[in-house]
DNA sequence: GTGAGATTGTGAAAAACTTAACGACTTAGT
DNA sequence: ACTAAGTCGTTAAGTTTTTCACAATCTCAC
C-alpha cells in the first residue's frame, strides 16, 4: 500500500501537521507565496530546518521566489493523507475528553472522532460536540475494523485496562493523556501527553536554564 | 541564586518530572530499591538512558544494588525544587481549562494554580477545582510578582493578545494549548502543546512508519 | 534584457541525543 | 571467605537533528 519513502526523519514528521495548518491559514488569507523565512516566523521553527524538512519531499520551492502556497498545500494534503479520513474513538468524556470532542477536528484535519465512551449513565446516549457517547461496555462492539486510533482521557487507574481492550479490539495507535505509562504490544504505537509533566518541565527550564539567550522548545515533543 | 550545573541536556530535563512521579509511586508502594531496568519498564525509557540521565547529577546508585528509592526521591525533590511552590495562573476556563483545574497538581507537584481567568460572567466569582475564577480584566492586578507561569487555554484568536498582557504583567513562562504560535520576547519561554497536531502526528506515524519493530515516541514535545 | 536582490536546496559541520558495552563494585548465597 | 549474579557509571560509538553557509537559480524593476 504505502511505498516507504522512509527517509523522513521523525522530527520532521512531527512538524508536518504544523506546517500544514499554517499553510492552510495562509491560503485562506489569500496569500500566494511564502518564503521559508516568513513561515519560520509564523511557526517558530528555524528557516533552514523548514527548507530541509521540505526538501525530503523533493524540490517544492523556487529559488529566489519561495514556495507557492497552493502547490505546497496540495502536496501536503496528499502526503499527510488529508483526503483519507482516519476514524478515532475517544474514551473518557470528562473535562479533557469533552474539550477534545468540541475541538473542531474536521476543519483542516484528516481525523474524525466517531464514537466516545464513558461509564457515566447520564452521558450515555447523548451527543457531545456532535459525537455520540456510548457505554464503555460496548467498546468492542462499536470499534469495528474502522477505528484504528483511540484517545485515552480516562482516570489513570483505568488506563491500562482500557488500553488492553483497545488493542484487542484492533486499535493500532493510542494517544494517552493519562499519567500512566501503558504497556502495549510492539505493533501498537502510543504517544504520551502528560499535562503535569509538561507543566513541571516548563518550570524546571525556567529555573535552571539561562533565561535570556534561549530559544523556545517544542513539547514534544515530545513534544 | 541557582548555581548553573548547566550540563543537563534538555532531553534529560524533560524526563525528570516523569522519573520523579514514578519514584513517588514506588515509594508509596513501599518499595525500597529499584534498578534502572525496572524503572525502564515502568516509564518506557531505555535503561541506559535512565542511568545516563541520573549520572548527570552524580553517582546516585550503587553498583550491584540499584538505587535507593527514598534517597533518589529526596534528591529529585531538591533538584526539581519540589519544596518551593511555583505559582501559576490559568487563562480560559473552558473544558480544557477546567480539566486542568481539576487535575490534582499539588499532589506530587511543585506547582499551584493560584488564579483562573475568564470572560464568562457566569463563572466569575466561582471556584473551579478550588481555584477562584476572576475576570480577565483583572489579570494585571492579580498577577503580582508572585505568578511566573501561565497556562493558556483560551480560543486561539485571543492567544496572542493575552500572551502580550501576560508578558507585560511579568510572566516568564507560558504553556500554550492554543493552536496559535505566539510571539514573545526572548526572556519568556513558551511551550506549545497542540492537541490537533499531536493527533495528526500519531496518525502520520501509523501510516508511514513500519509498525512492528518500532519503539514508542514521546510527544513532545516537544512534543 | 540586464543586474541587483531574494531565496532555495544541500553539502558539510556541529550539536544533541541514544545506545552498546564493559570494568568495577555490591550483594547474597553457600 | 568465595563466587556467581546483578547493576551502576561511563567511555566510546552510533544515530538523529539542527545549523551554517553558499552556489545555483529565479524574480522583478527599470
Amino acid at each position: 500500500m504505502h511505498i516507504e519513502q522512509q527517509k523522513i526523519p521523525q522530527a520532521t514528521a512531527k512538524r508536518l501537521p504544523l506546517y500544514y495548518r499554517f499553510l492552510n491559514n495562509l491560503y485562506n488569507q489569500g496569500k500566494m507565496r511564502v518564503s521559508s523565512k516568513e513561515l519560520s516566523e509564523a511557526v517558530k521553527v528555524d528557516s533552514a530546518t523548514i527548507r530541509r524538512d521540505f526538501s525530503y519531499f523533493g524540490a517544492l520551492g523556487k529559488k529566489g521566489y519561495g514556495y507557492n502556497v497552493e502547490y505546497l498545500l496540495s502536496f501536503f494534503r496528499k502526503t499527510l493523507d488529508q483526503d483519507e479520513t482516519t476514524k478515532v474513538a475517544l474514551i473518557g468524556v470528562g473535562n479533557l475528553g469533552t474539550a477534545f470532542l468540541h475541538y473542531n477536528f474536521m476543519k483542516n484535519n484528516n481525523t474524525k472522532i466517531q464514537f466516545a465512551f464513558d461509564t457515566n449513565e447520564g452521558k450515555i446516549g447523548t451527543e457531545v460536540g456532535g459525537v455520540p457517547v456510548a457505554h464503555i461496555d460496548d467498546l468492542e462492539e462499536k470499534i469495528g475494523e474502522d477505528i484504528s486510533v483511540a484517545i485515552l482521557t480516562v482516570p489513570s487507574s483505568a488506563a491500562q485496562g482500557i488500553a488492553d481492550r483497545l488493542v484487542k479490539a484492533g486499535v493500532s495507535g493510542i494517544l494517552n493523556f493519562t499519567p500512566a505509562r501503558i504497556t502495549v504490544p510492539d505493533h501498537v504505537r502510543v504517544h504520551h501527553i502528560d499535562l503535569a509533566v509538561e507543566l513541571q518541565a516548563l518550570v524546571y527550564f525556567l529555573k535552571h536554564y539561562p533565561l535570556d539567550v534561549e530559544e523556545n522548545i517544542e513539547s514534544d515533543e515530545e513534544d
